[in-house]
DNA sequence: ATATGTGCAAATCCTTTGCATAGAA
DNA sequence: TTCTATGCAAAGGATTTGCACATAT
């Protein structure tokens, strides 16, 4: 499998250890849902700093290279996900946590008529889980 | 049809100039989607002064009274819409703008398995458009 | 040596809140 | 009079930006 710095590399990103800290996170949760606050917390945990500022400036540098994609989900967090694939998302607000759905396990058999001179650029479908009582 | 001042009556909400206001303009353009900011600046073009505290104070209750319901779309503004039946959207970003797609124009031939102990408690459907080359 | 990246603090955008004043019951 | 609503300005949370300093090429 290809390292950070190679994939940093490739996209002609100078490999600082803020950045490769970052890709190595990711490269080890392939399909992990983050948000700019959720990385800081976990690598201050390993006691490894890396300013907000440079996480955010990171993350959004990988989203334009299309090694994330970023999106937003219900409320108004922004949200970094390694899953590249066509997929949805379940979400639990109890826990704060987007869960996978792949393409393969919602199937259309009816789909609405896009609106003259528009065509579609992407899907968001988003299910709210809520706990059973 | 059931007019401004009875609705807000039947939901105990004291009918104000600025209540009575945003009520009428949200009988009067049935199905609407707005914004916070939206609402104000068509305030303003009537020379209608409306502060924007006040405009989020109302929609919110009107939100939890279940007059309006009360969204986010892929961005980080805060959305009202005064269709409360179940049904999707499209957004265009060119124009910053919500179109409906009712419930009956998108159907489904698989879904996916709710996690263990969870169940749905809404699902949200974002078509999101770009224009044609 | 030059170009890029980092980190702080300030700035920004959207939304909420505290509190004094105004209006409805 | 009592309760609720309004509006301002301040506070809050998430994200971006400007700029001096540090690091990669």
């Amino acid at each position: 499998m290809e390292d950070s710095k190679s994939i940093l590399k490739r996209h002609s990103l100078r490999p600082t250890a803020q950045r490769l800290a970052i890709m190595d996170f990711l490269i080890k949760n392939h399909k992990v849902h983050t948000t700019a606050n959720k990385l800081i917390d976990y690598f201050k945990r390993q006691n490894i700093n890396i300013s907000l500022a440079t996480v955010y400036n990171n993350l959004n540098e990988l989203a334009d290279k299309g090694i994330l994609r970023k999106f937003y989900v219900n409320n108004d967090k922004m949200w970094f996900d390694t899953n590249l694939e066509d997929h949805y998302h379940f979400y639990d607000s109890e826990k704060d946590e987007l869960i996978d759905i792949d393409k393969s396990e919602i199937s259309f058999s009816k789909s609405p008529k896009i609106p003259e001179g528009k065509s579609k650029s992407s899907i968001n479908i988003v299910i709210n889980l809520k706990n059973n009582t």
